[in-house]
DNA sequence: AAGCTAAGTGCAATATTATTGCATTTATCT
DNA sequence: AGATAAATGCAATAATATTGCACTTAGCTT
């Protein structure tokens, strides 16, 4: 929800300018990776306006924030649909429609948490994206 | 190992030219993600030159053959270090000091399927990457 | 060992993506 | 409504990535 999103910009300080709500509404629609000038030429079309050093500073925010993350198939940029968890995002990436979905699960995250330990790494941050095919692009 | 690298190169049908044997034993013996600019200035630092155009082209053939990986932290590559798998690439990242470490774990692949298909969603690929502290620095 | 040839590289030009400083505008609080 | 810090737009610049084509080279074939 964008209006979350922008509870959560108020409560952190932030102001919630028009720029952001269309870039937050342009993520929430899509529901697919998009770039800096993606968004830029998915406003266009809408007849808004948005220059693309206002996008970039925007996408850099929602991610410091986590609502928003940067996908590593293509870097595209997506809206987290999750309550914002620092340090944990996974995607899963339908590689036909580009669809993605955001996930969670606390087994993963304990099972790689331990995984690591066994390796003498300590973990603070986990990111996975699975690409595949959703639902309905499969068959 | 770079000899091994180059031994698939061969089996593939392509060569095993000067400027990929470079690319290859910069990326092994750095062990960091690094970006196609950050190879060229290692290699210049050892009064080597390679033109920014072919290591692009050279990773690109890395990457499609599972040699090496583009990693979402900065978007720089890394050797791969383990039996070049399609589809299943997982790093851990230290933050301290940038080094990295290949990881397999046939146990997550499994969950992660499971979990993707309980969702509908039917997993081709997967990528993970924690970020964390290596034992060294990890105190 | 020399020659052949497809594959690979370098170069120059161009395109795309990203960053910076500063003047102007805007959201929020009085 | 007015004050003010934060955010945006603009222009310039920097960094990264791609393309076509001439030249070179690795691995084969005599
Ligand atoms: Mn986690
Ligand atoms: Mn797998
Ligand atoms: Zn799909
Ligand atoms: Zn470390």
């Amino acid at each position: 929800m964008v209006q979350e999103s922008i509870r959560i910009l108020h409560t952190q300080g932030y102001k919630a300018t028009e720029p952001r709500k269309l870039v937050l509404e342009v993520l929430e629609e899509i529901e697919k990776p998009l770039s800096p000038y993606d968004i830029q030429e998915v406003l266009r079309a809408k007849g808004k306006y948005l220059n693309h050093v206002t996008i970039y500073r925007i996408l850099d925010l929602l991610c410091s924030l986590n609502l928003a993350h940067k996908m590593l198939s293509g870097g595209g940029f997506v809206k987290c649909s999750l309550d914002p968890v620092e340090g944990c995002h996974r995607f899963m990436v339908c590689q036909d429609c580009g669809a993605i979905q955001e996930f969670a699960d606390e087994g993963l995250c304990q099972r790689e948490n331990e995984f690591a330990r066994n390796h003498g790494f300590h973990t603070e941050h986990h990111l996975s994206e699975f690409s595949g095919l959703c639902s309905r692009c499969h068959k």
